[in-house]
DNA sequence: ATGCCTTTGTGAACGCGTGCACAAAGATGG
DNA sequence: CCATCTTTGTGCACGCGTTCACAAAGGCAT
């Protein structure tokens, strides 16, 4: 999955834990599709299946919503949608605009279960002149120029950054700036923001990162099974001195064409 | 960020925490950047804020890989961009193929990231026959039907699904059949897939839901501060017969031109 | 009505992750 | 060679999140 969290740290949201609102929508992707096939009630046993967790986990959850179940039944399939779509925030429509619209920029806009529970793409936004007025997804890419006046004329306060990681800083400035307190970033970069603004990040380099170092343990544990004691695959943990040479060469040759920018302090 | 996890929760990855796993990139990127400045040294807290995290964590962080510092200077950045590459397996080099050369996949595979650090799109894989052979990111589209072939001859351990969510369970049983033992899932689905076997997933909408939350959060704090007693909008936790009728009419309006198909269980 | 059977809601224990605060290590200057 | 000053490495405490396990609740059949 992607990645963590950047705002308040413990602020606890009326009482309901983080990690429960994280879930929450995975529940109500379940549940939608529960509905859909027209299934009346459901066990927190199946949902937790379907949902992919464990079933206490999920009834620790609802009960942070209330007492929404029925001892011996389950729980009211509708009434439970109607209910975490409210706790969530899906009942209302929420505008969105993208800032960056190249590859990936472009792939967001087009994507349809952006506009699927209650984000509305209210605007495309590139500092690329010859970007004005093409039309992606059906809609004018507008210039960063008239950026502000986009965001308070249609009240947007989610902002969705996919520019190159040199400019995501100030876009999220100028964001911030213009009224957006909710920020989602695919830039590779670290965001630093005022309080009281959200900010999530996907960062596909992290995930594919992650992915290698468990790969890699996989592949030293079997290593490790097959010949008895070939003790090198995971590296000893012994050299030092030695290493430091190789590890500047390493770093020389670490430069490929990337677009990894990543945010530095002064010095 | 992106989210959560779906692997084998507590296997303790040679006493590295998991939690400490997912910031190790953070540190890598805010690093490499160091290093391209030619920076020879960082301290703790230099290298915390660079990379948006708490010092005594960062620290705690670097004791689980060994005592890589020197106390009253720092890290020294080359050794340690070294050090943690190799950590994290990006001294080698790992193929990787993506599924699914959509509006998505095409962006993907067009990510000069991508090939930063250690990972090589070794193939893109379409099931439409439209798709074959046709040039994406200067590589041309494979068939599904040599998926198999593709992923022994390459020797991938690690796919990205990026097809649409109904497919995303076939795929990654195809995948993991052939040899792939992490997966990187865009498709909104929960993937069910054997012991053994990291999957983790990047899910828009998910992120999109979370920031919603906070978003009525604040709006709700906000109407609450304003008017002294409107307590209204943060909704009461009263009704109940009453919202069901309003919750299947919420429920029935829900059927968007959306993407989001969940996995469901039986019955 | 009564009893059985299913499933919720939650108390309690546990483990992981975080952050504080400080002693020890080492560099640096005199 | 010694004193001082900086910064690491970590012991410790705390809080959050997860999971177990079970009593209470409620439906349903008889
Ligand atoms: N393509 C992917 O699959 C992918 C995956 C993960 C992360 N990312 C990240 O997402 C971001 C975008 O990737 P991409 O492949 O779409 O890059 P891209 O170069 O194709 O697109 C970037 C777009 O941003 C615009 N832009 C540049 N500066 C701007 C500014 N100040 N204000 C507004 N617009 C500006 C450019 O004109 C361009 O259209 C990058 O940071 C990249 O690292 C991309
Ligand atoms: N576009 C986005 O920004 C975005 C964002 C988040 C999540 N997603 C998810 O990513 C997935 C892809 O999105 P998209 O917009 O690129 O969709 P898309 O329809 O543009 O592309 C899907 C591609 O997958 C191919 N495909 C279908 N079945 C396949 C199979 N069995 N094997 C191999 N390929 C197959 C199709 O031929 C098509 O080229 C979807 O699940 C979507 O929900 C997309």
């Amino acid at each position: 999955m992607a990645t963590g969290r950047t705002h308040r740290p413990a602020t606890r949201s009326r009482g309901i834990p983080e990690a429960t609102v994280a879930r929450l929508p995975l529940y109500l992707r379940a549940l939608t599709a529960l509905s859909e096939r027209s299934v009346p009630t459901v066990s927190s046993e199946e949902l937790a299946a379907a949902a992919g967790v464990n079933s206490a986990k999920l009834r620790k959850d609802f009960s942070y919503l209330g007492s929404y179940g029925t001892r011996g039944v389950g729980y009211d399939v509708e009434y439970l949608v109607y209910q975490i779509s409210r706790e969530l925030g899906l009942t209302q429509d929420w505008p969105v605009v993208i800032v960056g619209i190249g590859n990936l920029g472009a792939a967001l806009a087009n994507y349809g279960g952006f506009a699927s529970r209650g984000f509305r793409v209210a605007a495309l936004i590139d500092a690329d002149p010859a970007m004005k007025g093409k039309p992606v997804a059906g809609m004018p890419v507008q210039h960063t120029d008239d950026l502000e006046k986009i965001i308070s004329e249609n009240g947007v306060h989610i902002g969705v950054i996919a520019t190159p990681a040199g400019a995501a800083q100030q876009v999220s400035e100028r964001l911030i700036a213009a009224g957006v307190t909710s920020i989602l970033n695919f830039a590779p970069t670290v965001l630093s923001v005022p309080d009281g603004v959200d900010v999530r990040k996907v960062d596909l380099s992290i995930e594919l990162q992650i992915l290698a170092f468990h790969e890699q343990r996989k592949a030293g544990e079997e290593a490790a099974a097959v010949a008895g004691a070939a003790g090198d695959a995971v590296t000893p943990p012994s050299l030092r001195a030695d290493t430091a040479a190789a590890a500047a060469a390493a770093a020389a040759s670490r430069k490929g064409p990337d677009g990894d920018v990543p945010a530095v302090m002064p010095a």
